[in-house]
DNA sequence: CAATCGTCCTGCGGGC
DNA sequence: TGCCCGCAGGACGATT
């Protein structure tokens, strides 16, 4: 599942490899991802236009195009961006090939199919719902310690399912939430309005500079996420939390356990998260 | 009104 | 060994 740091790995490579390209060609195998548009429609405004830029809002990527329409990308559960020098090297689970003018091809693949294409107009960007309520880019400049207790400081409930609420910061999933509340040394149950200013400005260090630390490994290979090359991330292994149930905690050696906090799977551990 | 549930979907793992 | 059931989850809409 790609959260900021896998979404802004796959950006930061498609700006070196499809940045500048032309569309010659979409086929579409399977139109189910496609949203609001006709696949027709699809096809014909994206036929001869050129990727200008690349940008990552949140988990959406978006491609601007030299028309004044932009391709956004969400990839949600197991949607894959893959590029290839041929259009003959086919990944699993392909549904859509873009092919550009020199033969080179960005597929589209997603093996349960949730991952969310829209093409619509610049100006139409901010009518997507989950665009237009979005929160703060966590690792921009204006998120400063101050604003991000402000926001928390308003809100109510357990702070895990804060974290990974799109509306209060973007980007940050199931995966870093539950990442950053172990490096903080936070119970992921607490209520939010209990937590004091020194907890706070703790959760926000350690969010930000996991954020960081994952996006210089290239994210993390869970669930179906590959990078633009089909390669896996390689933070797994720098996951303290996520997906060791039963094993020990690094820190203190006791026992992970997991548990459905607002109906996700989180793993934290009991004896060092207060 | 905030929290939880069902929905979309399919690969995979646990259990027998 | 092999089959089958049910779990997993991002975000939204419905329900409690």
């Amino acid at each position: 599942m790609p959260e900021l740091p896998e979404v802004e790995t796959i950006k930061q490579d498609m700006i070196k490899k499809i940045k500048g390209k032309s569309i010659k060609k979409v086929e579409i195998k399977n139109e189910k991802n496609i949203r609001i548009v006709s696949p027709l429609e699809f096809k014909k405004k994206l036929e001869g236009k050129t990727i200008k830029d690349i940008q990552r809002r949140g988990k959406f990527l978006m491609l601007y195009l030299d028309s004044s329409d932009v391709l956004l990308f969400h990839l949600k559960l197991t949607g894959r961006l893959i590029f290839s020098s041929s259009r003959d090297v086919e990944p699993e689970y392909s549904r859509i090939a873009f092919i550009f003018e020199d033969g080179s091809t960005l597929f589209f693949a997603d093996i349960r199919g949730f991952a969310d294409i829209y093409l619509v107009s610049q100006d139409e960007i901010n009518q997507i719902p989950a665009i237009k309520n979005m929160g703060p880019e966590p690792l921009s400049p204006e998120f400063t310690v101050e604003k991000f207790k402000d926001i928390l400081k308003r809100k109510r409930g357990k702070i895990k399912p804060l974290l990974m609420d799109q509306n209060v910061i973007a980007g940050v999933g199931n995966i870093y939430s539950q990442e950053a509340l172990y490096r903080a040394k936070i119970h992921p149950e607490r209520e939010v309005s209990r937590l004091n200013d020194e907890e706070l400005e703790s959760v926000y260090r350690e969010l930000l500079k996991l954020l960081e630390e994952a996006i210089r490994y290239r994210g993390s290979s869970v669930d179906a996420y590959v990078d633009l090359n089909g390669k896996e991330g390689n933070f797994v292994p720098h996951l303290q939390v996520y997906g060791r149930e039963g094993q020990t905690c690094p820190r203190c050696g006791s026992i992970i356990r997991k548990k459905k906090i607002g109906g996700r799977g989180t793993y934290f551990c009991e004896n060092c998260q207060k």
